[in-house]
DNA sequence: AATCCGGGGAC
DNA sequence: GTCCCAGGATT
């Protein structure tokens, strides 16, 4: 069963879903039931790609500390990022705060209650317009988003591959036949409480699962078959060597900037290369690109190793502290700041592994 | 249509 | 190690 299901089978999902959301969905979050479209739409881009257990947190600080979108528009970038600092895909923060400042500008800080104006927004795609017109609007649109592609691929026995451009069409228009136009936001909330909590990736519960006489994956023997995905995900291995440069007890450190990961967040100068240099490489290195003059270099620190699992790369990271007798008048993009404000820049965690160690221990602590 | 963007938890 | 997670933007 492919494409089509049959009518009953879809108006039993419907209808067993609701039936199971009302008598047996205990699941509590602090955002369910929330009508705040500004507080929904935190939510929901904290939880793109992230598991609930790990964006609560963060959804309690954000909340906290930009109660409304004003503030969270009148904040400064270096404040948002610091409270996304860890989350990752750090574009989720800078979309974030753009559409925080449009709206607060060109909106009178009124967040829009339109499906189509909601996804007109940065960083809102179809699922998080779905979720925020719905549970704040009321409005019929139905999200997909890894669970439902889960239940749906089950439950109707569909193997079609759900990261493929015909599954996800597939996936949507089945989606949108299902949804209850009459109380779409508590449908959308109990087919998501429902894929995480009964009919999971691993170790889904069928045996008291509410559609196990109804599910054809369960029927089939099929359920950890389903759903199935294409692409495989492929790993790539990057050797980033970092300088510490420290001059009369203040450090350099630079944004990020480009298209590659850790898209604004704050770096020490840095030289990728495609396999493991040494410290005398890197200082080399940096001679030449003139960051820093090798003859003001005092002292070069032993080096220190650490690694970072993302996850289609695997970072490998040296830290070289380099003492030097002047300070570099080259780079205008490196901000020469003292060591006890660098817990107000947001870094990676492969930088803050090292952190982590101290900068410029004492040799016989290393 | 493919590829990229993080970090953490379950297995 | 592998897979997945309340996805979206870019090329």
């Amino acid at each position: 069963m492919n494409s089509n299901p049959p009518s009953p089978l879809k108006k039993a999902f419907t209808k067993g879903l609701l039936k199971w959301n009302a008598g047996e969905n205990s699941r509590l979050m602090p955002w369910k039931g929330e009508k705040d479209p500004y507080r929904i739409w935190i939510s929901e881009i904290i939880l793109q790609q992230t598991r609930v257990e790990q964006g609560l947190g963060y959804y309690k600080r954000f909340i906290k500390t930009f109660p409304d979108i004003r503030q969270l528009a009148a904040a400064p970038d270096e404040k948002v990022f610091k409270c996304w600092e860890g989350l990752g895909y750090y574009s989720r923060c800078r979309n974030l705060l753009a559409t925080a400042r449009f709206i607060a500008r060109e909106r009178d800080g009124r967040f829009p209650d339109s499906y189509e104006t909601i996804l007109s927004l940065k960083g809102i795609g179809p699922y998080t317009a779905a979720a925020i017109s719905s549970f704040a609007f009321q409005l019929p649109h139905a999200v997909v988003d890894g669970n439902v592609y889960r239940v749906l691929s089950r439950y109707f026995g569909m193997d079609t591959p759900v990261d493929s451009t015909a599954g996800k069409k597939m996936f949507n228009r089945l989606a949108e036949e299902l949804l209850d136009p009459k109380q779409p936001g508590l449908y959308n909330q109990a087919i998501m409480d429902f894929g995480a909590v009964v009919c999971r990736p691993a170790a889904p519960l069928c045996d008291s699962c509410v559609f196990r006489k109804k599910c054809i994956a369960f029927r089939d023997g099929l359920v950890s078959k389903l759903p199935v995905k294409a692409k495989k995900t492929r790993i790539r291995e990057r050797w980033f060597s970092y300088t510490i440069p420290l001059y009369n007890n203040s450090l350099a450190v630079r944004r990020r900037t480009g298209k590659d990961i850790w898209q604004d967040l704050y770096e020490f100068p840095m030289i990728e290369t495609k396999k493991k240099i040494s410290p005398e490489k890197l200082v080399k290195a940096i001679a030449e690109k003139k960051w820093v003059d090798k003859k003001s270099v005092i002292t070069c620190g032993k080096p220190l190793f650490f690694r970072q699992q993302l996850s289609h790369q695997l970072i490998n990271g040296m830290f070289v502290e380099l003492h030097l007798q002047q300070r570099p008048a080259g780079e205008p993009d490196w901000q020469w700041i003292k060591k006890k404000q660098l817990e107000k820049f947001s870094f990676p965690g492969l930088i803050n592994q090292y952190l982590a160690q101290g900068i410029a221990l004492p040799r016989d602590r290393r």
